[in-house]
Parts: C-alpha cells; structure tokens; sequence
DNA sequence: CATGTAAATGTAATCGATTACATTTACGGG
DNA sequence: CCCGTAAATGTAATCGATTACATTTACATG
C-alpha cells in the first residue's frame, strides 16, 4: 500500500504535484502527468482517504438516523439519500436507533467527533433537544417526521390532510363508525395524523369517540394485530378502520383474516406509507402514498447544501390517496 | 470546537497527557486527570476521530455489501452485525449494489482509500474476481452467498439440505409435481437449493422435469407473481411450488389468490427465509427458517478477527423447517 | 539577449491525534 | 541528605494527504 510520498518519488516530482494530478488540476504538464499516472498504476498507489479527511476535516459520511429498518417505508428514502449521496462523493452510514437513546447517542458522537459531517434524522422518538444543540455546530435536516420552530429545517408531508383525507374518503363510503389505530401522541405524526382524523369526523357530523382511539406503542405488525384483537373485542365494532402506518395495518388485517371475518364487508381498512407489501396482501390495501423517493432525494440536498454553509427552507411534499380492495369490494 | 492542543494548554500540561487521559490509561496521577478533565469539559472538547484515525491507520467502519435491502431477510442479518460492530466500536457502512457493477466498485474503493476496514459481502451478485483480489490486501467475509474455494471465510447454511427438507416436506404430503421458483442458476445458493429439490424428487422416484423449474430474474415480489402467472398458465398444472425466497413466495400467492384459486387445497406453497410478512399472509407460509441474527453475528465477529490478522474459519448454520397453512389446511 | 509574465513545480506548514523515547518528579531506604 | 527506581509528564516524530506561498522554468517580446 503505497503513500503519496513514494509515487512522488518513484515519478520524481513533489507530493504536491502527486496531489495536483489525483485531483485532476489543470497546472500539470501533460509531460508530467503521464510520469505520475505511470507511477500511481506502476505502485497500486490509492490515496488515503485518511490523510486526506483529516486535512479537509471533513468526513464525507452522512449519518441517516432511523427508528428501524424493519419498516419498509424507509427503504425508498434511503434509496433517495443514497443516489444523492453518492452523485457527490458522500456515503452514508444508516444508523437504527431502536428507540434506544443509548444507541442514539453512539451516533450523536460520531457527529461531535467528526466522524460524520451531518445527519439526517428520521426518528421520531429522536432527543429533540439534544438534536437542536447539535443543530448549533452542525449539519441537520428531519425528514418525514419533523419539530415545529426548532430551527432544523424538515421536508415532510402534510400528515393531518393526507388522515384527513383518508378518513373522509371512508365516511363518503358511508362508514361512521370509525375506528384509529395510531401510535404514541407523543410524536408529532401521530397528532397531525389524529387530527385529520377527527377532523374528517367532526366536519360530517360524526363525534369523535374516544373508545376507538387506539395506541399502539410502537409500528409494527405484530402491534398492529394487538390493537386489532381490542377492536374485535368491542362490544360495538367499527365497520372501518384507519392505521396510521402500512404495517399496523397489515397486522389488523392478518388478524380480521384470521378471525374469518372479511375485508371490506365486515371491516373497511385503510393504510398509510403505500409500502410494497401493502399490494400484496388479500385484499390489497388502501393506503396514502408519500413520496418516499423524492423526501430522500430532498432531504440529502439538502443536508449537502446545509453542510456547505447553505440556508436551507423546509419542504412539505404532496400525498396522494390510493383506493384498492380493503376499501372498495 | 477545540483541539487537543488547546485542552493541553488550558489544562497547563502537554499533549501527551491530555491523550492518556482521553484513553484511559493509568500513568495519569489523578491531579492533572482532574485538571484535564476539567479543561475537557470546559472547552467542550470531543476527540476527532479523523486525527485518531489518521494515526492509527483505521477508520473503525466496516463495510456491508447487500444487493438491495428490499429484502427483509437482511434485516435480522444487519442487525446482528451492527450489535457486534457496536459493541466493538466500530459503526457499519451498508451499501446496497442493486445489481450494479458501477456502485460495486465505488464501495470496493472505500476500502482501497481505507475508508473502511473490511467487508462483509452478502451479494450474490458481487464480482467475486474482485472481491478475492482484493481479499488479499483487506479483511473479506462472505455473508449467506459464498464462493468455495475462494480463499474467502465464509458463514451461511446448507442449501441444499435445507431445500431438500421442504420438498421432502412436500412430498410426504402427497404431492408429486412439485414446481421449483428459482433464480438465475449462475448464483450458487440457486445452484444448491435447486440440487436439493432434485435430489429430494429423486430419492422418491419422481423425475424432474425441466418444465417445472423456474427462473425469477431476481428476488422481488413481482418476480414472484409473473414465475405464478407462468405457472398457472400451464397444462399440467403443480400441486404444490416451492420457491426459493419468501418474497417470491409471497408474490406467489398474491397471485394464487387474485386468481380465486385456494392455498394449500388447489396448490401448496413453500417459502424460504422466515422474514416476518411470511406470517402475516393469508394462508401463512410454510417456510425454511435461517438463524439470520447469529449469521450477522457471526460475520460480523469473524470480519473483526480477520481485521485484526487472527485466522477465522468458515461456519455452515443449521436451518429449520416451519411449517404453517400454505402447507397444511 | 535581457526581461517580464505565465505556467509548472517544489517546499514546508498543517490538519489532530498517538506514542516511542526522553526527561523530570516523587519518594523510600541507607 | 543522597541515590536509585518507579511514576508522571513532556518532546517531537509520525500517520498521509492538501495547499499557501516560494521558486524555477518556459517562452514571447522588444
């Protein structure tokens, strides 16, 4: 493994020149440039990404900070932050929190310790305070889930109009009896997403009861059919259902499977996220589509343009609803 | 944000010492240990890795090369490699190749530039030329795909005897044409699971015909309805389909089932892997379980042994048959 | 041919840590 | 009080690049 020093020998010019032709300057004799590239190809020679960092103090990783991967909702964005990242020298390193603060803050260090030159959180359950102090000296964009006036600029969806319309689109269906499946009212998500529920409710006259409120602590199938088993448990069921995520979803239906009864007939089901699996279930689900793709992109952007000393603006992105079985017969 | 310099000279002591207090080592009278820590704290001072990094000629990341993580029978597999580089300081840089030989090569450079210490390869696909090359040079491990004889530690399961335990399973239920979904036979955990098959059919005296032998061009579950599609389209009809990944499975039988055909009664359905969505199906699927959290373990620890020079032998995991309804009523 | 200017190349400081080796300090025993 | 040894601390080289500034070279012009 060769160093820039014994290419610049081997060739017999300077590291400086050495350094001219790997980065690809212009005041480099085309007599000289050959000797150089000779040498690098004569020697292996690689540059050291460590020499390098430490000179420009900067990393070049972006750290992605994820609840888990295990929902699939964050694959096309992490697709998005990938394509972005790499088309300009990036990489990032995909860090699952686990709702463990412990893990979070193995990953703030890496931010404080230069390993990282800026993050992209997706975490709801995310320390926002510590996350607004680190936002002071470095690099920090929130995607899809996001802090009103903290100073961290977000891209996102509009989650209390995409609920809104989800639940509107089931009461036009004739359902009143509205049941919702939503996760921790500590996250803002889920408030906007419960507010567009009870929104949709109250402007068609339908009281929001509180007995079909459910919470489930975190996203998940399995937590989707625990709340589902309540829900069946009730001595006056909902005929419709709203999760607030795919995977909730998916896990009320196994559970509406299993109990034999059908969907929609006996209960309509609504999803949120439009995650692959969402089309593949009996009876395919309907769900609201964000632009997971297009968030990720953004969100890199973003953080590049923030990490290059950039002001950046917050974006919220277009949903859309995608009506399939679980909603219509 | 401060240097070690500056912690030296606002602690009245050299450089030196502030670096033995950092990590921790007993030649630090506790005096000046509280002197610095003081001054660490008040300059709010966080070691940069990228001098460490530098000097020590390491970047404490491990690269892990996955086709695309679409496929949920990675997660488990990430997950058990980055609780290992955790718990070993080391933080995981996952780098899907979606099949592209362009990506491949700019992750291979990370470790060229030491950008990273060593890899984990799970894709199947990766120019394994390269990977050996490389592998003479850098620490290598191969992941669930391997290459024999390549010089190459690897941990995974037995293929073929795990595929030749779900057909077996098939035909003791009675079924005798038994179709194959496979994927392209230039990977050698297809070239295995299909051995299985075949042998598993002729142990029982049932020929194998080429006509029931499927090729997905990759994992999906797309690829998984059009094998389906194929398959329902033909003569003599299977009574049963084993396929080779859970997501084809589950393709599969979104196909069945638009179709109105019933699983298991019109045709049984086996699966591979176990990821989570094969139980919420509606039948829930038969499938091949791998200890996938042990294997992401296991590589994870037997890469870190390799990157610090230590001999690591290749390890085969036992599989487990699950079976659920899409095999039995 | 001297000279001025631009182009090419080189010198050496620098990024921020670690660490071998050197030096100083502390302290117990004679 | 001196000395030897161990403990504590310091000095300075080093990792491998980048780059400001200095120097050399090339070449056109008068």
């Amino acid at each position: 493994m060769a160093n820039i020093q014994q290419v610049a020998s081997l060739a017999g010019v300077s590291v400086a020149t050495v350094s001219r032709v790997v980065n690809g300057q212009i005041t480099v004799s085309p007599k000289t440039r050959i000797k150089v590239e000779q040498a690098i190809k004569e020697l292996n020679y690689e540059p050291s990404m460590l020499g390098r960092n430490l000179r420009t103090s900067e990393s070049r990783i972006l750290l992605v900070l994820i609840p888990t991967i295990s929902n699939p909702f964050y694959l096309e964005i992490i697709r998005g932050i990938e394509d972005i990242a790499i088309s300009q020298d990036y990489n990032i390193l995909l860090c699952q929190t686990d709702t463990n603060p412990e893990r979070e803050n193995i990953y703030f260090n890496l931010v404080r310790k230069k390993m990282a030159d800026g993050i992209i959180s997706m975490d709801p359950a995310v320390n926002i305070e510590t996350l607004v102090a680190l936002s002071e000296h470095h690099a920090i964009i929130q995607c899809s889930e996001y802090t009103i006036n903290s100073g961290i600029p977000f891209v996102s969806i509009d989650n209390e109009g995409a609920s809104y319309r989800a639940v509107k689109h089931l009461i036009k269906l004739g359902h009143e009896k509205i049941a919702l499946i939503n996760t921790d009212e500590k996250y803002l998500y889920a408030r906007q997403r419960q507010m567009g529920y009870q929104k949709a409710l109250e402007e068609h006259g339908i009281p929001v009861d509180q007995g079909y409120i459910f919470h489930a602590q975190q996203i998940g199938l399995e937590y989707g059919q625990q709340a589902m088993k309540k829900i069946l448990d009730m001595d006056e069921m909902p005929t419709a259902v709203f999760a607030v995520s795919d995977l909730l979803a998916i896990g009320a239906l196994k559970e509406i499977n299993s109990l034999g009864l059908k969907v929609p007939d006996d209960i309509a089901l609504v999803g949120f996220d439009k995650i692959d699996f969402s089309n593949m279930t009996n009876p395919t689900l309907t769900t609201i589509a964000q632009p997971m793709y297009k968030m990720g992109t953004l969100a890199a952007k973003m953080l590049i343009n923030k990490i290059k000393g950039e002001r950046v603006e917050s974006i919220i992105l277009d949903h859309e609803l995608v009506i399939r079985e679980s909603t219509s017969g």
